[in-house]
DNA sequence: ATGAAAGCGCTAACAC
DNA sequence: GTGTTAGCGCTTTCAT
């Protein structure tokens, strides 16, 4: 132990966590020598123990392979750490019981709270299950007692499709995830019935698919193959709408002149698409430090009905139909480059 | 405490682990009774303090948004899941001094050992860094005593390259990953080179982008405008490509009529771009699989040089020239969809 | 300014 | 088959 080169572990303890109380400077420096000649670590798990607090939160998406989930990762760890916690990240695949165990884990592990992106509706019965668990939802259908961080679709959708009537377009569909009500009320519909009815505009057809690429494929090739295929459509997310362009490229249909499009989320690569993406855009950093700093403060715990909402941000790219850029080089995304891969 | 109903700690513990002892039936029935009236929630945190693991492990990769990581990290966490450990994911952000700290937070945590995708090369000033933590590489070049698993990059580039040529072009560029020699200690460069002289041909135009959407942009963009722009290309990551893509599109380049390309890594996006890309896939799976197994076990940390090495497959979609499928319908991607979105 | 010592909640000898 | 008990490595109150 340290203390052969000097002291008592009380000691110790004082100056690697510039203790409670204060400890003589030669002290401390002899102490400091000692430990870094002794090459000594301290044990986090003893100091937790101890504590009560292990400093770590734990996070749980549905689905990480879905670019929306990597940047909510991503932003949730930054600032996690920027807080001094550390990340157990978990996903789901979108099964219930696979969450609920992730959930039993993590609560095991001794976290000091979770942020979940349940892939369940009704997610309060999860916080019943695991009481005295501190949790606040991400991105998801509020539940009442639980904190919730999440991004105003209503106005989202709204906004999206008002710019596609904006543009002239009469007959404006909907490519709608089947869990539409999991993860918003169903407000991403709602949207999209208003923004039509402020302009006395008829609803244009509706397809259902899952928030994937496949998803978005297969309920594009509905839409496309429809008597009553419109003009333009709203998609409610980026990932979907990757999977619509595949379709529509197959089906020799052009984007934005035979069918123009806004998505929702704003992932990354829907700014680097054949046409890009025009895209309601989340603000994922700020919810994730909304969200942290919620669960870290112990607020919303209280039963009291905690609900952030972010509202999202219309980036205007090629997909509506806006004069096309020729080069993404103006694009701000350039400037922040995804990264490095394998 | 549950021994209020019942019996003594250790007791307890026997049922709750199926203890190193026996335990009478009944009386067992009555602990577990006890257990679930009181509700009562074993602590790993300090089970762990006795034990002296915490059946946890790390994972360093540069970046999460990039879909080949978000891949790995799923694939590293079902793999430690299925071996009772836990996972704790970080992401450097291709920055070294993230990726050390990082590194010395899991090790203070206690884990078990970690994986890492680091972003510096001669990494090995890691593991010195971090004396007596379990350490292997994953997907990087190796380095003198430190387990790594990897893809074959020297044979993945050289198929896929052999392909183009089957395809009857015989000038076959290169957009290669500025940090090739991090990953691969420029096996994907090699690959391509010997392709080319094992048919004869000469080495066609290279340039450098790094691993990402906007690397594979930008040097596509200047591929494109080479005088000696080539008829095909191979490109040394799915992300790239996708990026070179949209440079072809906006050049008016169609692919792969005007430019045939084939890429590495196997991405779910790789399916649905259009047109779909022709790649290399990496065995992910089977990758962390192997990774964690290193790990746990122990193996490959007595110094010896342990390498695994894994064979990409080539996967013909529609980027290489390959008749073209006009749909996905009978692409095996569209039966396992990536998932659930925002 | 420093030290002694009592635990944090659990496991595993070692008794019985 | 069950109970006692000594720690795991740390923090911190209470002496000194």
């Amino acid at each position: 132990m340290a203390e052969l080169a000097g002291v008592s572990t009380a000691v110790v303890s004082y100056v690697v966590n510039n203790g409670p109380k204060r400890v003589a400077p030669e002290t401390a420096d002899k102490v400091r020598r000692a430990i870094d000649t002794l090459g000594y670590r301290p044990n986090a798990v003893a100091r937790s123990l101890k504590i009560g607090s292990i400093q770590t939160l734990g996070l749980v998406v549905p689905d990480l392979s879905n670019p929306y989930f990597a940047a909510v990762t991503r932003a949730v760890e930054r600032a996690a750490l920027a807080k001094g916690f550390a990340l157990l990240t978990t996903s789901s695949d979108l099964d219930v019981d696979i969450e609920t165990a992730h959930l039993r884990v993590l609560e095991a592990r001794g976290v000091d709270g979770v942020l979940v992106s349940s892939c369940v509706q009704g997610a309060s019965l999860l916080q019943q299950a695991l009481p005295g668990l501190p949790m606040v939802f991400l991105d998801r259908s509020s539940a009442p007692g639980i904190a919730t961080v999440g991004v105003d679709s209503f106005q989202g959708a709204y906004q999206a499709v008002t710019h596609l009537i904006e543009h002239g377009h009469r007959r404006v569909g909907l490519i709608v995830g089947e869990d539409e009500f999991v993860t918003g009320d169903g407000d991403r519909i709602s949207g999209w019935k208003s923004a039509l009815s402020a302009a006395g505009l008829p609803e244009g057809p509706v397809e259902f698919g899952d928030f994937s690429l496949t998803g978005g494929y297969l309920a594009g090739r509905r839409m496309l193959a429809r008597a009553d295929s419109p003009e333009a459509v709203f998609i409610t997310s980026d990932q979907q709408a990757m999977g619509f362009l595949r379709a529509a490229g197959e089906a020799d249909k052009h984007v934005p002149r035979d069918i123009a499009l806004v998505a929702f989320d704003g992932i990354p690569e829907s700014a680097f698409s054949f046409p890009s993406l025009t895209t309601m855009a989340q603000p994922v950093n700020a919810m994730a430090e909304a969200a942290v700093e919620l669960l870290i403060s112990g607020a919303g715990q209280g039963g009291e009905r905690t609900k952030l909402s972010f509202n999202a941000e219309l980036t205007i790219r090629e997909s509506c139909g806006c004069p096309r850029r020729m080069s993404l080089s103006d694009d701000e995304s350039l400037s922040t480059p995804s990264g490095l891969s394998s």
